[in-house]
DNA sequence: TTGTAAGCGTTATCAT
DNA sequence: ATGATAACGCTTACAA
């Protein structure tokens, strides 16, 4: 009965707790031994090694990586904030990132951020309050404050999806700007004078916008008519958009840059609805190459990224930091491709 | 100079940490009221709390989460363990489910599990090494191993996407069983007696099937030919499934249901480009509602399912609990319905 | 309103 | 090969 108030008080609130120090006993060795027994088998006689697994399987043992980390100061926990879950340009980039990862020991802390930096603050505040040994981030706009966390931080910061000579640590992803001058370029190389952009709320795509829109004047170009969409990118928004432009701009001939190919699609099917011929009177251009561009009628022309490429890159540039790399600056463009199928 | 040879020996390796005995000794108040002023500021007084705050600021301190967990034993974090990331039917429960959870102070640990049991088994064992307040799994088939283990936790435990009298603890979904009988009851009513299925790599959606190809038989219909894909639903696997059926099963009427709405769009096109006529000659029914699904030409027959809403009762019966809620046995049937639409 | 002390369950260090 | 002991940075209980 050497317990303090304070233990029997916590005792009761909570259920039977093992731990090591319970298998220990068990195995009729210190705490200690069975921490080493996990850790560093080859430092444990065979027969202790036998009778602590025997423990752990008799008690259901699960040793708590809480405690791990406090102790050792390595959470072994990477956080990722993406903008989108549910777009599967994201998704599928999360998913390479996350299993390159996983493969080498480390948990995923995953936050939605949207696109309101506001939000990124605070996901970036709580996730840097778990103390992920790495932190992954999309897109290199970040608030001065967000900034200053992340520096101060002190782990690994790779920011993914973008490019920029200046970023916090280390960026993994293409150039924006040059992808949209390279449509253009396209463009006008293929003949269409006219141009629009249907664009969703995303910053990245924004900016895409408005480098296209620059390009194409200053190659001669007619000024570029703009549609923003509110939410994010989806059939039923790029249906509107093109019902709007052609309602508002009297839009029925030239090329159409879209910030996605889901909008491109509902393009595609409003165009169709209207009897709009593609690319015959209108031309449609869309961006990520996902699965079913290829397979829209008319198909796709649209600009390729590497997502899964992004993911592993992003996830390698970290592991290697972890794994003792030099502290250096890594900026890795991974470029972009643009896939000229039937819309345009 | 009272540092033990450890904490010198630490200090060496690790950059300056900043915690709340530093934010205190800046405050002039102890450590505890500064943990105080951060969880319980009314019982604080004003100005310490001021001088506190400045303090934070100053030193950019961000609270230890991990040391926190472990004294109060409450992670704040939910595990939540989905077959699939890129699938926008998993991806958009995953979504809703974490932002409720983000609202309520928690944060999601992710891990994409395919569809072995022995990947969930090792995810299920690095997650609860992590003392998740609560987990989510998706399905309701998990080996014995893992009940155990999970048993073991004493945390709430939701399995999603399907329904049981038997959970481990909380389930929220529909049957999958029901909702097949439902389309072949629906199938037989509009006067297709021959049938087939198309499915992807899914445990669920083999049960579908399973249940489909049984219900249509005892209805009357003829034997119900299949297809299994290999990998993730895709339209090129769709395309393929099709290309397949009508050449392996001389398939070229009748009504085929496909595990999801993106295999039901690749038989689309699929029936498309070999000019055969849907529904006329063939019909289509998909599986999710996906966005895309009333879009398509003919739009596409589906089975819906409340996606949203199955992230958010997941997410509220684990809120429920974790707030006191009592421990009892909960099992939340969200049903499906039909989408009739021009493809069958 | 504030402080002291114990404890959370590991890992790191140093002895034996 | 094993153990004793001190951190890790908080929260909780209790005292002042």
């Amino acid at each position: 009965m050497s317990d303090t108030k304070a233990t029997q008080a916590k005792r009761q609130r909570t259920g039977v707790r093992v731990t090591m120090a319970t298998v220990g006993r068990m195995a009729g060795v210190s705490q200690v031994t069975v921490s080493r027994a996990l850790s560093e088998p080859d430092k444990v006689s065979a027969d202790t090694l036998r009778r602590i697994h025997s423990a752990i399987e008799q008690t259901g043992f699960v040793p708590n990586a809480i405690a791990g980390a406090l102790a050792s100061q390595r959470s072994r926990l990477i956080s990722a904030l993406v903008p989108s879950l549910t777009n599967v340009v994201y998704s599928s980039f999360v998913k390479t990132f996350s299993d390159s990862l996983r493969e080498a020991g480390y948990q995923l802390l995953l936050s939605e951020t949207g696109f309101e930096p506001e939000e990124e603050l605070k996901a970036i505040a709580s996730h840097l309050s778990r103390r992920p040994d790495a932190i992954l981030l999309t897109g290199i706009h970040h608030s001065a404050q967000a900034r200053k966390m992340l520096l101060g931080a002190d782990i690994p910061v790779v920011e993914a999806w973008d490019i920029t000579d200046t970023p916090i640590d280390m960026c993994v992803g293409f150039s924006h700007v040059e992808a949209s001058r390279a449509v253009a370029d396209y463009v006008m190389a293929t003949g269409y004078t006219q141009a629009a952009t249907v664009t969703a709320n995303d910053e990245r795509a924004h900016r895409r916008r408005d480098a296209f829109a620059a390009r194409m004047t200053s190659l001669g170009g007619t000024p570029v008519a703009a549609h923003d969409c509110e939410g994010p990118a989806s059939i039923a928004s790029g249906r509107a958009a093109l019902s709007d432009l052609i309602e508002r701009e009297a839009l029925r001939t030239g090329v159409i840059f879209c910030s996605s190919d889901v909008l491109a699609q509902g393009l595609l099917i409003e165009a169709q609805a209207c009897e709009i011929n593609v690319p015959g009177n209108l031309a449609i251009i869309g961006f990520g190459d996902q699965e079913f561009a290829a397979h829209l009628e008319p198909a796709l022309t649209t600009v390729r990224v590497d997502r899964n490429r992004l993911g592993k890159e992003a996830a390698d540039t970290i592991l290697t930091r972890l794994n003792g790399g030099e502290k250096k600056r890594v900026v890795v463009d991974l470029g972009f491709e643009i896939v000229t199928r039937a819309s345009a």
